[in-house]
DNA sequence: GTCATTTATCATGC
DNA sequence: GCATGATAAATGAC
């Protein structure tokens, strides 16, 4: 009788916010610029956390949606890791 | 990086081509996913009251009782344990964020 | 036992 | 209407 309502008050964790664009940007850069295994460590995790004002267990949300998202992606378009392979190249050629 | 080493060989994924993604070679089969039901749920939280831990007798019980394995009331103890364990540590910060609040 | 995961599902944003 | 963040089952490392 109790869970009924602590979907409700309690459970209201559910409330989601999107990020910010520049946390997006961040998680998305070191992601993609670690595509042969995009695992960050946890000293990794917390410093992301705090560049992108989320928590450590956001982060490790994150990157957990990515990974799958990802990975049901992979025969379609994609655009978005040419976009930020792109982005890093131009980084390197200034 | 626990969890994740279930694979065997590469299949599938273009592991030839432009993608360069080793990490999805994992070819596991994994029991799908499937919710409790609220009757299911609610049991096993009210036992969780009792006690965090359950005993081998007690398991038995629950899991004749509410048509589940052993294996799956065991598990269910343990990622509830997990989910206090966030849960507390969530207040934890909450209660120092607003200490800071306070004092300044 | 804990705990970082994978995966499906849920709940919300827009 | 899907995109997205968070949670619920399930696995495996240790």
């Amino acid at each position: 009788a109790v869970m009924i309502l602590r979907s409700r008050f309690l459970d209201a964790r559910r409330k989601r916010r999107n990020f910010t664009k520049q946390a997006l940007e961040l998680l998305n850069e070191y992601f993609y610029s670690h595509l042969a295994n995009p695992y960050p460590s946890e000293e990794v995790k917390q410093e992301l956390s705090r560049k992108c004002g989320i928590t450590v267990s956001q982060v490790s949300n994150w990157f957990g949606n990515k990974r799958i998202r990802y990975k049901k992606n992979i025969g379609k378009a994609q655009e978005e890791a040419n976009l930020y392979a792109a982005k890093k190249a131009a980084a390197g050629a200034s | 990086l626990p969890g994740s080493l279930s694979m065997s060989v590469g299949v599938g994924v273009g592991c030839g081509s432009s993608n360069p993604l080793d990490w999805t070679g994992q070819v596991t089969v994994r029991k799908k996913r499937k919710p409790y039901s609220k009757f299911q749920t609610l049991e096993l939280e009210k036992e969780f009251l009792f006690n965090a831990y359950v005993s081998k007798q007690k398991r038995w019980e629950l899991a004749r009782n509410l048509n589940l394995t052993e294996r799956q009331v065991k598990i269910w103890f343990q990622n509830r344990r997990m989910k206090n364990k966030k849960n507390s540590q969530r207040q934890a910060a909450q209660a120092a964020q607003n200490n800071n609040n306070n004092s300044n």
